[in-house]
DNA sequence: TCTATATTTCAACAGTTGTTGAGTAATTGA
DNA sequence: TCAATTACTCAACAACTGTTGAAATATAGA
């Protein structure tokens, strides 16, 4: 994975209104949601949300498919993957302060740092 | 963790002279690096590396020690591991999808999305 | 074809972000 | 105290981002 790629998604998911599309499109199958839909449940104009929909898109973070009218999209969980390993191996290092605390295994272990090593 | 906090350490990454920020001091020792080393590593004016390292400070991603005339920049390894366990486990839904992916496990299953369970 | 529905595009505008270079503040050692 | 070093702040400017409402596009069904 390219950093300009994992730049581009970190921008697009630093937005709270994209961020909760994502939290939105978690909880749905993989036939994800319709446009009207998730602008119905976050309450947004259809130009707004349309807005930050090409923005995720663009990013890499969510792919879309016409059903008639419809435009269903969902989350691609390859992607949002990639980046976060991106960001926490290519980046911080793999360090296992930083992955203990994102897995929440921190109150798993004990607080001397000495935790599992970084898988890989 | 509040989504506020979060969005302010995804916007604070979402560029690039602050990843390399970011890639620079993880590979640092417990006492972090001079803002002057900084500079000179990356190729930065005092000001601009003053703008990004104040950026990453105020999302919280680094702390920082005054030591004589120069001041230590180091990583937050408990915030980025916070901001990242908010992304994957509160907005995306601890998906093991995107879990594996992210600490490079995906390699090591099968193919079948059937893998490991999210911890917790 | 005509109408309704679903979504995207566009232009205008306001607000935010990033860069540059000059100036300022804090600290050290002569 | 003075000069040198280190880092930060500020103003000006350009570039980018997000919001709004109107218009355009695509599809379905009568």
């Amino acid at each position: 994975m390219e950093q300009s790629r994992v730049l581009a998604a970190l921008s697009a998911l630093a937005h709270d209104v994209r961020l909760e599309i994502v939290r939105t499109l978690c909880c749905q199958g993989p036939d994800g949601l319709c446009a009207g839909k998730i602008a119905h449940q976050l309450g947004l104009s259809a130009s707004a949300l349309s807005f930050h929909l090409s923005a995720l898109t663009a990013a890499g973070l969510l792919v879309s498919t016409r059903q008639g009218r419809q435009v269903h999209y969902r989350l691609d969980n390859d992607q949002i993957g990639a980046v976060f390993g991106f960001v926490l191996n290519d980046c911080c290092g793999a360090q296992p302060a930083i992955r203990d605390r994102c897995l929440r295994l921190d109150h798993l272990d004990d607080q001397s740092g000495k935790s599992n090593t970084w898988p890989g």
